[in-house]
DNA sequence: GTCTATAACGAGATAGAC
DNA sequence: GTCTATCTCGTTATAGAC
């Protein structure tokens, strides 16, 4: 009985593991603004509407796509960081991390794109999307705010930031001071330019050691949001 | 005689900018991966093959796309800086281009994610795009070569990152010291992964001012490579 | 209950003959 | 430059296999 049931969810995780890896090579060829059921479907031998026992519409075929790489960035990353050992200084946790966002970008470009390249057309990421899409943020607010709970210098914000820092700090995370948080947000925006930058292939042609660069860049954003210790 | 061809070259103009001004409304409707020429012509009126005497292919349309996004960007950026007092510090021409490539974004969202977003698959920009994409980085590199000129205070480079910042401040500009480049590159790029996360909806329930916490972004970056002066 | 297949819809793109 | 025949697409209704 038990192993019925075992057998009929085990061939639906297969069959939708191959619709979305199919999906995936289709993203990487076409783009996500062209990505079509039908294509997918006719390339696994299976026909569109059988497609619909599996996601509901092509929307949510995008959407499952979609957390699915916030996911693997975020395991990334996270896997990274917890490999450290336990007396890590707060700079190197957060290069670490910085480095696996770029060694995933570089490792996954067309999953990039679909995350943090153009909004495809037509489609509204669901609020399903959040709680994978937050993890890099929430890695990079743990480690800041590890790192001012042993209270790190900051300069002082500006007067007109102030209620912008208290709203952020209270909706990010109660670890996180107010006058670290803007300068979070910003460093956290400004990794995904230093990387979508180096993906998109706007270095192209005038950046030779891109690595060098990002370490050089990614430990001064560090230092930038209050971090010490190579 | 010059008075028909005069006509006639207006007659050019007028038709060439038509069909860019629907591809443009097509691009924000649809996506630059769904660019296509036939529907610009129906929607002119035209027949698909007429507009081949105005773009020899889709890809030559968007090309032209890009290059205009990227001229107008340049001369946003420009006219800003252009306005300018002589006197005005370094710093404070700094964030005015910032101000003005975010303005400039948030106005233009759809050519912003031709030119800063997701690659369009199967195109590949030619040389011709390359002095248009410069201009916003060159700006900047003035800006930061005119302040090093009056002697800025700037942190050593790491010994790895020599040889690349030899070959930026040889490629971009005998004015930019090699100690300025790569952070100055790397600013360069975070610029653009500030409005990007701006114009993309990252900070999309999470960031409520974004002008304030811009502003403040822009000013430690150009702190950040150097730059004084409110 | 769970799945796949057939067929069809309305809309749109495309290729080629004329 | 026009027209038509033939593709694509997302999606649904329905019927039948396991």
């Amino acid at each position: 009985m038990s192993s019925t049931q075992g057998a009929r969810a085990r061939a639906r995780t297969e069959v939708t593991a191959a619709i979305k890896d199919e999906a995936r090579r289709q993203l990487a060829a076409e783009g996500a603004a062209k990505l079509s059921l039908r294509a997918v479907a006719r390339e696994l031998g299976m026909v569109s509407s059988a497609l619909y026992r599996y996601f509901p519409s092509r929307d949510d075929l995008l959407t499952a796509l979609i957390i699915d790489a916030y996911d693997s960035l975020g395991e990334a990353a996270e896997t990274a960081h917890a490999a450290l050992p336990d007396d890590t200084a707060p700079l190197r946790r957060w290069t670490t991390v910085c480095e696996a966002v770029r060694a995933w970008a570089l490792d996954h470009p067309h999953e990039y794109a679909l995350i943090y390249g153009s909004p495809v057309p037509g489609y509204a990421a669901p609020p399903t999307t959040v709680p994978s899409a937050a993890r890099v943020g929430l890695l990079l607010v743990e480690i800041v705010g590890d790192a001012h709970q042993d209270g790190a210098a900051l300069p002082p914000l500006p007067e007109e930031l102030r209620p912008e820092a208290e709203r952020l700090s209270a909706d990010i995370s109660p670890a996180l001071p107010p006058e670290a948080a803007p300068g979070l947000v910003a460093a956290w925006s400004q990794l995904f330019g230093l990387v979508g930058f180096e993906v998109f292939g706007q270095f192209n042609r005038m950046v030779t050691d891109r690595a060098e660069l990002f370490r050089y860049a990614a430990g001064r954003l560090g230092e930038g949001v209050g971090l010490t210790g190579a």
